[in-house]
Formats: structure tokens, sequence, C-alpha cells
DNA sequence: GCATTAACCACCG
DNA sequence: CGGTGGTTAATGC
């Protein structure tokens, strides 16, 4: 696997304030009143942490809730010693952890940094105290809930997918979800090394992947990026295929 | 066959 | 320079 470094203290006591600018960039931060920023403000830690590093792991009792400013996540949930389930990966906007936040439970999956990323987190006290007073709150995680279900079950088709341009093409199509990672835009800061971490494949089968999904005008790949220009199109992507096996007797 | 690793070089920032 | 991309060759299932 890879090298899991622990980078030596603990994140909560690397971590600062946020800047303005940070605040503004967080979805529901805007959505709430004068008094809920105030406790909001005062109780968001932001951390850098380096690539490999853990944000959470499993069966850590929860401590925040976290949401990604910068830089690139990657989300599992493997047992102890088991093969990886389920890889997912998080862009930039981003927030996770609500599931075991809301029923205090321990992590049920691992994050770990892809790249030096910015990690934002607030503590479960206010992330309840938002829960019993903000509507608009309440929505966004109730959203973010509806929306990583079906993020979860299209992770199980694109596991089971073999041929790999389609298991590219519907990964960029998770990677680039409009209302999960509102960070992303339409250029996905990933690079190809990476993108082959998630799905599964060696950066040259990606290469490959992506340069045929660019043929096809779904995408653009740029330096250190992926331009997405028909997100419907990679969500429906079909290999053109070589489908309808030669009716029996057909002549030749 | 197909994908993977290793290696190389060119280019970008 | 290091990081990234494009490519080829050797190896493995």
């Amino acid at each position: 696997m890879e090298p899991v470094h622990d980078r030596g203290r603990p994140l909560v006591s690397r971590s600062r304030a946020a800047t303005a600018a940070e605040l503004a960039g967080i979805p529901w931060y805007t959505q709430l009143d004068a008094q809920e920023r105030d406790r909001v403000r005062a109780d968001l830690r932001v951390v850098r942490v380096e690539p490999g590093e853990i944000v959470c792991r499993v069966g850590r009792p929860v401590t925040y809730w976290f949401g990604l400013i910068d830089g690139l996540l990657k989300m599992s949930n493997d047992s102890a010693e088991g093969l990886p389930i389920t890889f997912t990966g998080l862009p930039p906007g981003g927030w996770f952890g609500e599931g075991t936040v809301l029923k205090h439970e321990a992590y049920r999956y691992n994050v770990q940094a892809l790249r030096r990323s910015l990690v934002a987190g607030i503590t479960v006290a206010t992330f309840d105290w938002l829960l019993d007073r903000s509507i608009a709150f309440n929505r966004f995680v109730m959203n973010q809930l509806n929306e990583r279900l079906g993020q979860f079950i299209a992770a199980r088709e694109i596991d089971r997918l073999s041929d790999p341009e389609l298991r590219v093409a519907r990964s960029l199509g998770a990677l680039f979800h409009p209302v999960l990672y509102p960070g992303v835009g339409s250029l996905l800061h990933i690079t190809q090394h990476e993108l082959g971490y998630l799905v599964g494949l060696s950066r040259q089968r990606v290469n490959a992947a992506l340069h045929a999904l660019q043929a096809e005008g779904l995408i653009r790949v740029e330096y250190g990026g992926v331009r997405v220009l028909d997100l419907d199109g990679l969500r429906g992507h079909t290999v053109p295929r070589l489908t309808a096996p030669p009716p029996q007797g057909a002549s030749r």
C-alpha cells in the first residue's frame, strides 16, 4: 500500500483559526446568521496536512466535522488489515463525516491526504448546536447526506466496471459533483498519478483513458488537471463498443 | 491481450 | 529544479 506516514504532532495542535477568505469559501457558513457565524468563527480550526497524512482514522472516536478547503483527500473504508473496499476522492469544497458526527460514533473510514491540503473542522458540540438551531445548516447537511448516498451507489457501480476508460469517466463524473464539491468548478486539479490511485489504475493507463475521453470531447487534459466539457456525457459515458456479438450464423 | 512497473525525456511552473 | 505528462520497453497475470 501507500506510505502512511503520520507526522508527529496531532492535527489539532497544529491548527489555526480560519481566514476571512477561507470562511467566505465555506458554502454553509455564508447561510448562517450573525450569532451562528460568531460561534463557528471561534470554533473552526484549519490545519495543513502533508501527503500521506491521515485526517481521520477508522475506529477513532469522533472529534470534528471536516471540510476540505484546498488540496485532495482520499476516503477509503477498509477494515484494519483487510483489502480496501471503496475509494472516494474528496476534492475542495467537500465536507465529510456528518454521518459519524450525527451518531456520535467512531469514524467508519480513513481519510488520507493525497497531497498537501488545507482541512477545516468544527467540533461535534458546534455541529450539534448548529443542527439544533439553523434550518439552513440542516438543509445543507441533509442535502450532503442525500448526495453522498448517491455517490456510494455510484462507487459500487464503478467498482464493478471492468473497462478502464469507463472507470475513469465515471470517477471523474463523481469528482466533479457540483453539490458535494462546489469548490471544483470546471477544472479539477488532480494529477494523472493521483487519479490512477483513486480509480485503481496505473498512471499510464489513466493517461490513455484521459486522451480517449478527450478525443470524444468530454474533457480536456490540461497541465496538472482535467477540465470537464461535458459532465452529463461523462456520467452516461459508454465506451464506443463493439457490443453486439455477431448474430449466430452471420455471414463473414 | 491487457495492464503494470520502470525508465526516459520534454515541458511547465 | 522538482513535478507532471507523454511515451516506450520489459514483465506479469
